[in-house]
DNA sequence: GATGAATGAGACTTCATTCAT
DNA sequence: CATGAATGAAGTCTCATTCAT
């Protein structure tokens, strides 16, 4: 069947629980991992543009025919790999969301999963960039669909944990919906940054930096206060100091 | 002149004050500037990596070798298209706060040139993703050092500005490096998703919100008390509502 | 494997005795040597610089981009065009050289070897000066190693036996590198002459002429005396009779 | 009338005495040598092929269209440089047979003009060959053209020598067209090698050498046995030791 | 299923030549 | 006459995709 590498049924890998009878599938199953992990390798050096079919296949040590048996083309391992990606962000969040149902324990815990995220991808986040890049230029709808379900599924718990704060009146009242989708650009943003310049400081510190002014921002005033040293420190001594 | 299109001078548009003797220069800055100005439109409708040189001339109407007179590559035509907003933008910024003295005004007005510098650009902004990804991937290093000195230009103004502030004591102490530094990350982040979410909400209202946080974050007591009832409603509103 | 084309591994035809395990080899180098004599076909009827791989391409009845597995680029295609020459020629010489073990019987066999060899390539004659053209202008210095690597060889064979000629007092004492670098220039000169004349006459004729002329020069007195007729014959006649 | 470059009549230097009335033709002349000038050094740094208009347009100081005012093709302009070398060469020949009305003194002149033209032209010498080797491949037959009567000149000339010497009995009997064609032949293929060795050693002893064996050849016993100690010496020497 | 040779559309780039100024 | 910008044909080379083995 090797005319047609579109119709193949693209499994979640932690949905592989097959019968014994589908024992070729699991094999399958690997190769394509293993095609998809090449693949990631691939790009994440060279670039989505610059990489081709055959650098794909060359890291995969399979050749090139092979992997269009499991992708129909670049696009799809590119889908594929942020799919891995935001598969692995998403159980990484939901672990640390229910560690704790203390709201503002909540909050920070999300945030270390991004920074954790991140910086455990530091050599592939260009990638993400060209991911963004990609979406709003290729046809394929699949593209931004992943990201507006990645940033529904983000800001939706953020969104939750806010509206839990508001209600505690540890935050001002405020659209939640909004602050959820600013504190994604806000963290996207210094992601951004943080890429463009070259890495050269602490992701992790920008981000408590980030917490210590707006958090500042929406608390009560007495959470203020009693948070107030450790505020004023963080923000005296910003993040780019070594 | 055919062989060397890089050797072209590039001069400043705002410089083109010719005496009559380099009348010969004037029209060449013309064809360039024409040929620049399409390929804004073709790199806008098609994205920077399906634009072909045939596009662009097509675009402007000439032939595929007259663009290779004054353009020796894509890339150049990038790097032109980039160095042109750039050019504008630092404009728009100068006379923007040299319209002031006051520097919460100024941080306003900052704001503001930003705000209608990206939305006069709106059909370009995915431009702006993609020059951010190419930068990070090829191997002309001019791509990374524009943005570098695009950052240090605005994160100057914004650390001056800020600086004062925390002078006046409006501001809680902060390192204003880094805190110039977020302030870029945040607006570029906000203008990201603003973009990724196919410009659906006003890019306005989406600053406005972020300065209620963000300031409502660095203000002392007094000022905050001042402008809570600006900053609550602004809050409650949030951006998203039509 | 269409990445690397120069990578190919090059056989000598001659060596090319494979088992069938390496049958898929065979394929491969029976193709290139397909291309190759499509390319020889080509560069003899439009010159080298007139030939586009295209051309090569329709010759050999296959596709544009099937060459350029098999060959990086034309100068590659004119390489191994001289190569396969160099080892026909290198083959016959040796051939000839071993029927007999009489140096003066050798230094014939040796003039004739050169003489078949060019008539039978006659049409290709032109390649020739091409190639030798080609190698003192391109930057691959390959082209100029083969040409240094070839008269080598040559020029050896030819001291060797000169050598004995003179240890059998056959011929005076002369330096014997020079002489064998000197028999080359003056094969390759009336070769040269040969084909601006447009082949008009017999190459065979005028090697015998040339022997006649230089055999006398260094000949000792008795062998010269034993040869008068025959030599004097010769240089009466000339070679532009017809 | 700057449509038809190919017009322009291609006046030689030496030709040049014009009326008052066509000064501007003088100056036309000169430019056209200067062209000419210019197209020599870079056709010989860079190799015909290598070689384009504007190339030599850079290296006149002109511009790209005005080369097209005195030469309508490269080819004229290698044609008008071959033409301008054996004009050359010419010259010195005439006047160097003229210094003597002995036969074995001119046979020595006419070599040491060789010598003088190839060795201050060491720089060009690639060159010739490029000219042979675009003689047989361009359509246009001026090139050969232009090969045969130098051939016949030279030749000629030193038929005429070696008729005189045969005549003196200076020299055995032997053809003498046939004989000027061969000498022709081995010294344009000493030169031949001595271009693709590097111009390593000496063309003089090269030369020197070859006549050395050739004399010896043709020479009457007593004129040989006049010159065997010379002759003798240059033998062993070679022309290879520093 | 895997392979990898073959394909050929298509992008890049160069440059001889023209021609308006 | 000189200029040099514009032209566009022509060649190089790449690589996604197919498909016979």
């Amino acid at each position: 069947m090797p005319r047609q590498a579109i119709k193949k049924n693209v499994p979640r890998a932690d949905v592989v629980v097959q019968s014994s009878t589908t024992n070729g599938s699991v094999k399958q199953i690997e190769k394509r991992d293993r095609i998809l992990a090449s693949a990631v390798r691939v790009f994440a050096k060279s670039g989505y543009h610059a990489t081709k079919i055959q650098d794909v296949a060359n890291e995969a040590g399979i050749c090139k025919g092979t992997v269009y048996e499991y992708f129909a083309s670049n696009d799809e391992l590119f889908l594929a790999m942020y799919d891995r990606w935001m598969q692995d962000f998403e159980f990484a969040m939901q672990t640390c969301i229910s560690q704790s149902s203390d709201p503002l324990s909540q909050a920070d815990a999300l945030i270390d999963t991004a920074i954790e995220f991140y910086e455990s991808r530091a050599e592939d986040a260009p990638l993400l960039l060209e991911f963004w890049a990609h979406a709003l230029r290729t046809n394929n709808p699949a593209f931004l669909e992943r990201i507006q379900s990645m940033k529904a599924l983000v800001s939706g718990v953020g969104a939750e944990i806010t509206t839990r704060l508001v209600a505690l009146k540890a935050f001002s009242k405020v659209d939640v919906q909004s602050f959820a989708l600013l504190e994604l650009g806000i963290s996207d943003g210094i992601f951004l940054h943080w890429v463009l310049d070259g890495q050269t400081y602490s992701l992790r510190d920008a981000y408590k930096f980030r917490q210590a002014v707006i958090g500042a921002g929406l608390m009560n005033p007495a959470l203020r206060l009693a948070l107030r040293t450790r505020t004023s420190k963080k923000l005296k001594q910003g993040f780019l100091s070594k």
